[in-house]
Parts: C-alpha cells; structure tokens; sequence
DNA sequence: TATTGTTATACTCTATAACTATA
DNA sequence: TATAGTTATAGAGTATAACAATA
C-alpha cells in the first residue's frame, strides 16, 4: 500500500506505516484481518464458514432448504452443494418436508451441534485475541459504535 | 443472518435485529457495507479499487510494473491487465526503463493525476457519510483503536 | 541462474438457465 | 402459474505455467 492510500476497498498485501491512513480503510484492513483469522481457526476445526453459517441457522430447528438459502443470502444451488457437504460430515440430514412434497426438511444432527458447539468456542478465542488491545471498557464502547453504524446504514442505505 | 450467528467471516444477505452479534461480526459486516459504499462510489468515477490503487502507487513516481505489482500485492500478469486499463483510459503510459532492458517504467499521467484526486474527493465524501453515527471525538476515538488493532496485528500475528 | 513482462491455462466462486416434481 | 430441488452451464476473478528477452 501506497503511502497516500485512502479508503478505496481494496488492501495491498504490504502495510508499511505511513502518514495517511483513513479511518474506513483502516476499519477495512483490520476487518480483512480478522475475517482471515476467523477462517482460519474455522479451517481448523474442519468446517467452513459458509457449512457454520447453515448450521447455525439449523439450531432454530428443522429448515426448508429454500429457506436456508434465503435467510444466508444464496441462490439454491449453492445451498444443495453446501447440505450435501453437510451430510457428508454427518452434521446434517436431509428428510421428506411433512407437508410439502416438493421440499425436502434440513434438519441439524447431534454431531452438527457438536462442530457447532466446537467451532463457536474457536471463533470466540480467536476474536477475543482479536480485541486483545482494547480493554473491555474499551472493547464496550467499540461494539456500541459499530451498533449505531449499522442502525444508521440500514436507516439510510 | 440466524439470531444466534457469531463471527464467521460469513454475512448473510438478510440481517434482521438479533440478541447476539459478536462485535468481530458487527465489525465485519461494517467493513463489508463500507466496501461496498466505496466501490460503488468509485464505480461512478468510472475507476475501479484495484486501478486506484495502482494510481496512488504511481503518484511516489513511477515505477516497474514487478514493483507495482509486489506492492499492491497481486501476482504479475494481473498488473499487466491493470496497466494496460490504466494505458487505455489514459491514466497512465508505459515507456522503457532507462536502465533496465527487461523493465517498462509506468508513470503517471495528467488525467490520471485528475482522476486520482477526484476519486479521493469522492471517497472521502462516503467515508463522512459513513462515519455520520459517530461524532468528531468518537470517530477519532474509533480510529485510535483501530490502530492500536493494527499495531498489535502486525506484531503478533 | 534469476528477473521482467507477457500469454496461455487452470481453478475457484458465484450467477444463470433449464428441467422435473409438486403446489 | 408459481415454488422446491437439482443439474448443467457460464461468467468473473485469481492463481499457475511456460515462454522470450535481458540482467
């Protein structure tokens, strides 16, 4: 990155320390750094974040697949690829919707709720290493602020 | 997004109000939104954050394109596509190296100086409107500890 | 032997189209 | 007529391989 960089949505994989540094760019870079630690520890545990995405979802209870893909935001075919890797973990189960016979019923096995269990405490470890250079004051008052960002960014898209 | 999502590094489309947001996952979705307020920005300039990005390098001076591309962290024959954009919107010109037979020098031009500076202005205007939740004194707040975050993330990776 | 620029190729992700079956 | 699931296809973006020219 450039020493003039401004926020532009794009990081260069270089981060020397330079005069200007705007704080959505900075936002950005520790945002991208934090999303690749968090894919990470996921890596770790042998799930992707998309599979814990749907998981997650799952423990509300049984969900059309349809569904799923509406509430994570993806089209249907990339839900069939993401429950078919699912059932091949045994961390899902497909089964015949009770009242529709079009739709099947994604429903969260007791080993999806262990990974789940798994990959939450990970991500938690990760991101509390994450904050580790804001107090909980601190790290309080951050949250708070990014709550007002989002309560105004679905306001006023 | 399901109520109990945490940081996944994973953001659904839909983010109804929910009890539990991690704040590495507020943050995340913050920088997304950001990101994409910036690029669509940007997209009204008729540039795009990677050309950008070169064209901030290239305001240092110029420089060969292995350069450009180490810098902005992008394999070469990617900088080649960027330069030859660069080159057909007349932001910038490739002429020989003096020195180096092998190397092409890549400057900058006057409309790319132009376009730099307008896409600046026009990002910055959408960083403000970002930040327009935070006051002065909390979006400067906010920017110390996002560097504090930095700091710590290079030392410790 | 290594580096520069370039072209060609492959791979990953995601988006779209088309099809069957049910509603 | 619309919806659910699936398969096949296409596109964007990025990464790798291979090459010629030069250091």
């Amino acid at each position: 990155m450039d020493e003039n960089e401004v926020a532009s949505g794009y990081h260069g994989r270089s981060t020397p320390r330079m005069a200007t540094r705007s704080t959505g760019w900075l936002m950005s870079l520790v945002a991208e750094a934090a999303n690749r630690r968090f894919q990470d520890a996921l890596h770790q545990t042998g799930i992707t974040a998309h599979q814990l995405g749907v998981l997650m979802a799952l423990r509300a209870g049984p969900h059309k697949q349809a569904r799923l893909a509406e509430q994570l935001g993806v089209v249907q075919p990339v839900m069939v690829t993401l429950v078919n890797e699912l059932e091949q973990h045994g961390w899902a189960h497909r089964e015949p919707h009770p009242t529709d016979r079009r739709a099947v019923e994604v429903h969260l096995t007791e080993a999806g709720q262990a990974k789940l269990s798994e990959a939450e405490a990970v991500l938690k470890t990760t991101e509390d290493h994450l904050f580790r250079a804001l107090t909980p004051q601190e790290r309080a008052t951050f949250h708070q602020w990014l709550e007002r960002m989002t309560f105004e960014l679905e306001e006023t898209p």
